[in-house]
DNA sequence: TCACAATGATACGGAGCCGAAACGTTCACG
DNA sequence: CGTGAACGTTTCGGCTCCGTATCATTGTGA
């Protein structure tokens, strides 16, 4: 069972939801971190720098500083990997949870009250 | 008819749509900036400045410089207001509603693709 | 007319993110 | 062993954005 949305009905839910997020005054996310953050969650672990880079079609150091900056904020956390310490693993935090939890509630609000 | 989304389907369609946006363009609108666009676009005119920053709850100058920015990218254009030359009234253009109509399929497109 | 309000633009210092390159650590393998 | 590859991080200069304060222009009302 798919989704099906109207053009209107698209352009609607990321305008209420952007409109949402920017009056929030919280922390806002950079679209590249958000995409991080969703894929870090919504996506089997285990995740690391370099197979995320892959993933976003970005350079490590670009995941390395969103991961600096999430990090900071409790919604992501860094362990290293003990069977090869050359890799990071990226674990998800109660935080980060919580944080995407909200979003999706925010997504899910604005979109019952689109009119059709 | 509103729209029911579950809590997967939010985030899920949140996380394809914001990955296609990072790999495909290095057109990377800022959250602020995607906001305003829509808002230009979805919202009957007329657009003014100091009416976006009320709307968005943002200073002037973020407005002014979101404009400078999409404006260099033809997304939007400013127009001064003969009736009171303090106004500037903001004008859509073609790009702009290209620009969106790309957003809008690329959101249904992804809806279209989620499992449940 | 003339002081004042309103509108949008600009100046300034500070902060964050960017890509490219170089770096330190750890592993694989001859 | 030791050489090279893999992984993540850091550095560097540059660019954009931010918030506050201030500016020039235009309208308003006593």
């Amino acid at each position: 069972m798919s989704l099906e949305l109207t053009p209107s009905q698209a352009l609607g839910l990321w305008h209420t939801v952007a409109l949402s997020q920017v009056r929030s005054e919280a922390h806002d996310l950079t679209l590249r971190q958000m995409a991080i953050l969703l894929q870090i969650y919504l996506v089997p672990p285990p995740h690391t720098v370099r197979g995320l880079a892959a993933t976003l079609h970005v350079t490590k150091p670009v995941i390395t500083r969103a991961l600096d900056t999430m990090g900071a904020l409790g919604l992501v956390d860094r362990v290293r990997d003990d069977k090869d310490r050359r890799n990071v693993i990226i674990k998800r935090t109660v935080a980060g949870a919580l944080y995407l939890e909200k979003l999706g509630d925010v997504i899910i609000a604005e979109a019952r009250q689109l009119p059709y």
